[in-house]
DNA sequence: GTGAAAGCGCTAACAG
DNA sequence: CTGTTAGCGCTTTCAC
């Protein structure tokens, strides 16, 4: 890259260097012509202050990192959308570190980003993740953070999340009122915090309606889309097969429907589904999806809002406050 | 965020800056001893070099930029994906900038990647983009390019495409062979090449199979769902409606499933479609949606590998070189 | 209003 | 093998 330099302008101009920065921020201690001049030079020559130096000097970097599992998944497509939104209203640049679902590379980023590279970060956690000290260490630091969608409940910080419990507690009941008499949870994993709720809240329904839980009718999936093929296949090739699934992974979805194809069971007929899911094609699938769908949109727009506030006024700390935006379940044929 | 710095190292150790900061990079000429002592101390205190000390000192930032329309849609989602994987791989970090299709905006954020904040672009221009100026002023300035996608076909930098006239006229060409009078192509813009290619595909074809070419039923689509939504609506409710269309745009698929539906129109009996689309449920459609699947993730691999590779051995010019992909189609219900 | 000077934290000659 | 020195390009006191 060629460098056109601050120097540069200044000395053409005969001028200071000092007086050429002052210009550029327009500052009100330097005359309109003075301004008006470097300005003009500044755009002739192409002239973009040199980032490092800047950042060095003023120890920002204008940049937020997202830290998210993966991005081939339509919440995290969506929540991007939402966080670069709001991130470049107001100047911020996003840089995007998938983790795919692996605790050591979300501990190897976390720990690299505490260089000054980002002023912020945004925070969704591996399923993988069982313990909080490298994002205690980055808090500890003092780098602002929020976490969304996937918290760490015991964290003190922002968290953006939405009403998992309850979405699939009325996922669950939904089944139930639809005839189901035996319905299977597929869960992202054991350790996730949101996992747990949605696990809590079938859990309520069940025993609300006079339902056993099973502890084998949970499924712990993978990260490793085969695998969990395996096990829905599995599950629904037993003869006590369930008649109701709730996926709480917008992947398994796909992956029932296929199962389901290849075993001949009838979607809802004799299995029905609701999945988490924010695809827009629900509606088309054959059968159309029941689908808990998430505010991913919004949930990006909320977390990356919260921590531009807090980076504009300087030093002053993130609030442990967390928001919840609620799901919405969509009935569609899926379940009958 | 609290600063440990070298000097403090240094100090502590009673040892130069200098020899901590090669210490760090593992160079040869440090003492084993040396080199232990300090790292210990280093991974004791946590210390993460200064990235913009460094990036100013060494003039680079072991960032890359993608600047894509938009990511809520399989194929950039996809394509993210494979850029992360390799980018990652080669230590290298992923800025991401979503252009929304706005020209504007692209000229903006290409202008302010001058400034050293990254090593180098990774560009899928906008439906609007009308000339290459901006681009060009990049390239002109040193800064490593690969177009991938949505490529300006006469920049002198290397490309990633797939093979869009191939595929369009494969895709028009089995819509004739099930049988359709009259195909429609949904196009993205006039102005990318890759829509003129898919357009001129879809020409020949047509004219291959004896059909007349109608201007008008080539729609191009705006960047505004609901605008979209409505072209598609009026193509359909007219009486001369065509029995045929390619979508070549994912989201203008959903659209067509929509409006058949609200107006009666039986997939494939009345209207068969095919659509350019990465998605991974298109398999569980109702009914199933014949696509052309671009390589996604395979494009990301390659547009990350050609740039990383020419920044590893640097002040290597980029070779103009055009990499093509191709698609495949898949024949599914919604067109037999 | 403008300039001089110092320094952000690190790396890379150049010495020894 | 290690230290000294200079400086990346910019911002910001502090002078005037």
């Amino acid at each position: 890259m060629e460098k056109v330099t601050l120097k540069q302008i200044a000395k053409r101009l005969n001028l200071s260097a000092s007086t050429i920065s002052r210009a550029l921020q327009d500052s009100h201690q330097i005359s309109p012509q003075t301004k008006q001049k470097v300005l003009e030079l500044a755009t002739e020559l192409n002239f973009v202050p040199n980032y490092h130096a800047s950042g060095l000097r003023k120890k920002v970097s204008k940049t937020i990192a997202v830290v998210i599992p993966e991005v081939a998944d339509s919440y995290f497509a969506q929540a991007i959308n939402g966080i670069e939104a709001v991130a470049q209203e107001q100047g911020f640049h996003v840089l995007i570190y998938l983790t795919h679902e692996s605790f050591l590379k979300e501990q190897a980023i976390l720990r690299e980003l505490q260089n000054g590279r980002v002023d912020g970060v945004l925070l969704a956690i591996t399923a993988e993740t069982s313990h909080n000290r490298h994002i205690r260490e980055l808090l500890n630091r003092g780098m602002p953070l929020v976490m969304f969608d996937r918290v760490c409940e015991d964290m003190e910080t922002a968290k953006i999340i939405t009403n998992d419990l309850e979405s699939s507690y009325l996922a669950t009941r939904h089944l139930i009122s639809c005839g189901c008499k035996r319905v299977a949870l597929l869960s992202a994993s054991n350790s996730l915090a949101m996992s747990a709720n949605r696990l809590a809240g079938y859990k309520k329904a069940l025993q609300e309606q006079g339902h056993p839980f099973r502890p084998t009718d949970v499924i712990a999936c993978s990260k490793a889309e085969d695998v969990n093929y395996f096990f829905i296949k599995t599950l629904l090739s037993n003869a006590h097969r369930p008649d109701g699934i709730i996926a709480t992974v917008e992947k398994q979805a796909t992956s029932v429907y296929q199962v389901c194809q290849e075993l001949n069971l009838n979607i809802p007929q004799k299995v029905k589904i609701v999945a988490f899911s924010n695809l827009q094609s629900a509606a088309f699938l054959n059968p159309s999806l029941t689908t808990v769908m998430q505010p991913a949109f919004d949930m990006g727009k909320a977390a990356a809002a919260n921590l531009c506030k807090v980076l504009k006024r300087k030093n002053l700390n993130i609030l442990p406050e967390t928001q919840v935006l609620p799901s919405v379940l969509h009935i569609r044929n899926s379940t009958g």
